[in-house]
DNA sequence: TGCGATCCTAAACCTCGGTATGATCCGCGC
DNA sequence: GCGCGGATCATACCGAGGTTTAGGATCGCA
């Protein structure tokens, strides 16, 4: 824990950026240009490859790329990013795609599908919802891993209190479901709420909600 | 009401059907076939308007549909059933269909959109997402309608009390907010615990949640 | 070996949640 | 009018939640 608190209200509300991949030099300066004419941050790449090295900035951001690419597939390329947990929302364009590769592409999660030639108001309509995607996904993911960093301080007695105070029992049963007096639990549970940070026991159930705490921790035996 | 009471804890897990709309008679026939072959119920129907006069029966179940309707297109009749909120998971078929039409419905929820000719297995699998897909809207939804129905037995005050209560405030201060006595706050909250049939505050708290309470309940006139 | 973290427990004490009993007031419908 | 249900409140009582203080036990690590 370094002071490091910079501005940590901030949501991803810094301003977006727009990565393009396409081997055709013409289409990414044409569409840079689009896309900075209305404003936003563009980063084109010729391949994949390229697109890779980048670091990616922590802003809300789509990407726009060709379903024919150099040397793998969009398609592919989109699986290989989910495969790596990348989750940035994908637009595709195609010259020459099919109805089954379009399919296959919404299926897996493309904001948008766009055919050559398309009317730059359909792109910018496509980036927008995109970047509105990714904003909130952002923003989930952040409150997310908060909530994760919270509960990673807990002990595993405690982590096994939370689940059951949360789904509802008493202290007292808490106690002989776990073999220890009251007292202990209490104890434990202040520990609990003092961790997450929470106000009050709505707020931890909530939590413990979105972290997906429910009866399927730990089947021992039985 | 015959004796079944086989599997009585019953999930939306009776029989599943298959909707088929289609102007050909042939491809009626065939896929009729095809369904029955695996042992899935079908109903066929030569339109929309036909569709629409069969009342749909309370199971898992899926519509396919050819994008090319005699009196509306496919897409259009999406938004129909949309807009009359009947939620049925929807498998296009399309002999000569395009990519916008193709993204179009992915957009609107379509499980998936095979182009004739296609693979029997191909339709076979799509029916069976789609079918596991309604399986599970169904389910989401009866527990909906449940908490609704137990919701709706509470008088505004009560809610007033269960919005307030859910969202962590403790009696005392629900009683200061709305201007009353701690103990009357006390008596709605126990009317709320039983009403909703809440085993415990984490219980309400989540029902809370599934009913969407939260601060954003009444905002009347001060 | 000593330090610290985790875990467990006890006694005392206070607040909060919840119920029961009993009562008043109001509005609605028969 | 009368009954009924909703809403309100008071008193009293009890059980549950929660903190503090104080201790004992185990384990890993410096």
């Amino acid at each position: 824990m370094t002071g490091r608190r910079a501005s940590s209200t901030l949501i991803s509300a810094e301003e977006p950026v727009v990565f393009v991949i396409d081997d055709d030099a013409s289409v990414r300066e044409a569409l840079s240009n689009l896309f900075r004419s209305v404003g936003l941050r563009v980063e084109v790449f010729g391949s994949a490859h390229e697109f890779l090295q980048c670091k990616l900035p922590n802003v809300p951001s789509c990407l726009i790329l060709d379903i024919r690419l150099p040397r793998l597939s969009g398609l592919d390329f989109q699986a290989e990013l989910a495969k790596a947990d990348i989750h940035i929302p994908i637009i595709f364009m195609t010259g020459h795609g099919d109805i089954p590769m379009t399919v296959r592409a919404m299926k897996a999660g493309a904001v948008d599908f766009l055919t050559k030639p398309f009317r730059d108001q359909d792109m910018l309509d496509a980036v927008t919802a995109a970047i509105e995607r990714d904003r909130n996904s952002r923003d989930e993911a952040k409150i997310l891993s908060d909530l994760h960093a919270h509960f990673a301080t807990l002990t595993s007695r405690e982590r096994q209190v939370m689940a059951l105070v949360t789904s509802g029992l008493m202290n007292k049963q808490i106690a002989a479901e776990i073999g220890l007096a009251e007292i202990t639990v209490k104890i434990h549970r202040g520990h609990i709420m003092r961790k997450m940070g929470a106000k009050s026991l709505p707020d931890l159930v909530r939590m413990a909600e979105l972290l997906g705490i429910g009866p399927a921790s730990d089947r021992s035996q039985t």
